[in-house]
DNA sequence: GCCAGCTCTGTTGTATGCATCAAGGATATT
DNA sequence: AATATCCTTGATGCATACAACAGAGCTGGC
């Protein structure tokens, strides 16, 4: 008999809190008033906020305090061609893997979200969408890949990303038509297709993301171009060359 | 290349001596013994701990200890297909930006491979392959990217699994040429072909690696026990597969 | 009015003590 | 001898106290 581990963690706590917006992006996490929150001590508040700083959700500025992660536009430019990189490779995994049981739940994915759109559920039709993308990750059959997709989601901020584009944008019937396409190249096997056709979704998305964001003015979740701490984001040598062009979608 | 940072945290510290061997795969890593070496008391060494955990370089059993995270086979696998994904999509990132400072720099790095293998200097070689894939990587121009690869790269204790082939197998040679193809692939900015490339050439490297380890039977940097079927990940959470090694023990 | 320097406050960083629990050995029982 | 139970041991988990520092605001001199 397995002992229950439904024990939430006070670091999934506050993860949770983050992708939902509880906590918004660019804000302070004072330790004490987590505590207090928490009905805990500064200690376990402090393991839980180094876990997440290592996960890139929050930004630890030594001595001042700690800050929900908000992401430049450019480091949302990258994070989004890291996911076209990625749910694209696990398209083609999911097709070179044939007959899962995934397959079947995928169609029936698609079918609902057919119905969503076609009866103007939009939230429903969220929630299918992260579904769709979650079984074409798991379907991938990695599970670190979908460990770096889940890390990188939460970096992204992406589910209230894509709750956005799907109220802000009238892209429901093509992006449902997109998973429908791709839903087929799966099941004829063609990981060619199915990773190029997966790859050029993502872009999209990203560009109706965008352009959405253009109009809104919902800068709010982006960071201010000129960061004042943009070293503080990782721990690793990345101090390349600074002239990166601030393109807009590719 | 190694830049001496005065500030050195314990975090990076311990992560170094995880990725050169000097703390070995499945062994304890016990914060008294840690906060003693650091010459720091419990508290910091805990901090760090929790960091490694979030980056998945070691496993921590509540209650019991903190170990060095040693992947089972099928998980070395895992990785090496992400590697193999990520490298690729460098690559063809790298060649559709053209004529960038680091075409150069990788160009100067296939002369000195070529003669390191000619010359038999091993050494060399190794440091080469490291500065090579790091080039095509920085090459890409995604910083999130370059952090995931590092990551990666980490986990999979890469260092010391291109020591081991290099000095065991013959492939230095095949493996060279391989890297002389992506460049110029590279050069004539055909994306595409790059990526296809890089990818056969992760996907050689690491069959040679896993045929190594069977002659050698250098499994120590492997865990023995074998993980849990893969459908045990169907319960995500976002954690991942860190805890999912409760061994149910009656 | 303006700026340099200082104090003051709130925050994070660290040390330490105690509580809690897992794992293995000792012990009693059969 | 085998087994179940208790206990010892050593580790981690957490709370608390204090130290050290960043940043804002005040003060005083000019």
């Amino acid at each position: 008999m397995k002992k229950k581990k439904n024990q939430k963690t006070i670091t999934d706590d506050i993860r949770s809190r983050i992708a939902r917006g509880v906590y918004i992006p660019g804000s302070a996490l004072s330790e004490a008033a987590l505590a207090e929150e928490f009905e805990v001590s500064r200690t376990p508040i402090r393991e839980a906020l180094k876990q997440l700083q290592a996960e890139g959700l929050v930004v630890v500025r030594p001595r001042v305090g700690t800050f929900v992660f908000a992401p430049t536009r450019l480091e949302v430019n990258e994070l989004f061609e890291v996911k076209e990189i990625l749910e694209g490779a696990a398209a083609r995994l999911f097709a070179n893997r044939g007959n899962i049981p995934e397959l079947e739940l995928l169609k029936e994915n698609v079918r609902k979200s057919e119905h969503a759109v076609a009866n103007q559920d939009l939230d429903q039709y969220v929630e299918l969408v992260h579904e769709y993308h979650d079984l074409i990750m798991r379907g991938a059959g990695n599970s670190k890949l979908m460990h770096l997709y889940h890390t990188l989601m939460n970096q992204l901020l992406h589910s209230q990303f894509v709750h956005l584009t799907v109220r802000s944008s009238g892209r429901a019937p093509q992006s449902d038509h997109e998973h429908h396409s791709i839903l087929e190249v799966i099941e004829a096997r063609d990981g060619n297709t199915a990773e190029r056709l997966m790859r050029d979704h993502v872009r999209a998305s990203h560009q109706a993301l965008m352009e959405v964001l253009e109009f809104s003015g919902q800068g709010s979740l982006l960071n201010a171009a000129s960061s004042p701490a943009p070293e503080a984001l990782t721990d690793f040598d990345l101090n390349g060359p600074d002239n990166k062009q601030d393109e807009a979608v590719k």
